[in-house]
DNA sequence: ACTCGGTAAATTGCATACATACAAGCTATT
DNA sequence: AATAGCTTGTATGTATGCAATTTACCGAGT
């Protein structure tokens, strides 16, 4: 009946933090919500209740209360009675959610300058290198990785709860349109640049340098990607 | 068999943008919202699907759909399987909060500079007026209300679609414990100045200003709000 | 040929019924 | 008497069925 093949949900090794409630609801969740950040689900494309259900071999129950809390978190849009899209961002979003995002990873960064251990100033430098190290493997798929895991290990080294969570919303909320300004020529290399000042301000101890560095990084990607967007015809927006 | 009386759930005139879903889940998502944010039902307090069900007179299905999307905004927790509860911030993590929003509310006041309607000046004059009238009347709810809406035409006038709901999103997450910070005694009376000086900012169209005063605002706020929780017995909070 | 209207199909919204897990209380055993 | 295990009760999680609305398709009229 399924014309396309069951999907197996998370079947993550349960790490040592179990406390998650493990419900097919929560599954669904994470698995669309990876499935819309990764690009599978492309921006604009409708979500079919009965579809998806059957792809994950659920019935539709749990598949709307998954649907319905992406859509509080923006990444999933209800339309009234007719049914739910991945969201559309416009360019002018776009660039809020920049501007917003330049602020929040200020801030985190300035907490990260302020808290970090010892230990997380470490592997964040050492992250660093493998970020370069990546650069002149030119793989971008790994650079796209490892940056991930530099900006996650300065939100957790800013030692916040809330902060921490919601800029990584934000960051999940944009991840879709991201990843296509990593591609872009020399963003790779003005990134290394930009990450080594916010790293150098978080080993010196300096909140405000650490702030200004990291709120000036994600605004430059922000106009990069924003400016690289603008530039493709109308269509494929 | 309820034994307490139905709830009349949102029966809104209609306006003229009613371009919204009307559906049960919907109608119950703002409902439930409203009613924490302000504080009938209170943080920590235990949501019970079957009873929210009886006194709205809709099944579980839709309250469980309210919730879930109100639990993807933080104002409700789920906790494993055993029910959701009002969510109930520690005060580091509403320190967190006002941080995030001194700097949202700044980045709004920051657009409104630059994009605010005369109109739109106007209003917020006029706002500016009442709500030291109502002070001089000693009317903290009216103060409380007419605040709101001051803070809602600044995000109204930074004419941003994604920032404005984010601010708004933030603020009605800090909204249960914020009305105990208005009858803070000289709370009130700062709040005047400290709008005085974003209403002139945005008046002058001076950006940077505008930031920089309603960015200490809320932080001021933040300050004064956290001190009052902490001074409570530790039972209360 | 194009548009307008109506009807039918499909999809979403809601309710109810069933399954499952957690909790509390009781009994039995040490 | 205390503790451990079982049992029962309650509340959450999931599935399915039915109702309501939207959309798409088809035919008729201009």
């Amino acid at each position: 009946m399924a014309t396309k093949e069951q999907i197996k949900i998370n079947d993550q090794p349960k790490i040592s933090k179990q406390s998650k409630p493990r419900t097919r609801a929560e599954d669904l969740r994470n698995s669309l919500e990876n499935m819309i950040v990764d690009g599978l689900l492309a921006p604009g494309e409708k979500l079919d209740e009965m579809e998806i259900a059957e792809r994950f071999g659920v019935s539709r129950t749990p598949v709307r209360e998954a649907l319905r809390a992406l859509s509080s978190t923006g990444l999933v849009e209800v339309k009234g009675r007719r049914g739910m899209t991945v969201a559309a961002a416009s360019i002018s979003t776009l660039l809020e959610m920049f501007e917003m995002m330049s602020a929040m990873e200020g801030l985190c960064a300035k907490f990260a300058a302020r808290r970090a251990t010892p230990q997380q100033k470490r592997e964040l430098r050492e992250l660093h290198a493998e970020l370069i190290s990546s650069l002149e493997e030119n793989d971008p798929d790994a650079f796209y990785e490892i940056n991930a895991r530099f900006h996650n290990l300065i939100y957790d080294a800013s030692h916040t709860e809330f902060l921490a969570e919601q800029t990584r919303a934000v960051r999940r909320r944009v991840a879709p349109y991201r990843r296509h300004v990593t591609f872009q020529p020399g963003q790779m290399q003005d990134t290394i640049g930009e990450h080594e000042a916010i790293l150098r301000a978080i080993e010196d101890a300096d909140p405000a340098a650490a702030q200004g560095a990291a709120s000036k990084h994600i605004l430059l990607l922000g106009d990069n990607l924003t400016d690289f967007i603008a530039s493709l015809p109308p269509g494929i927006r």
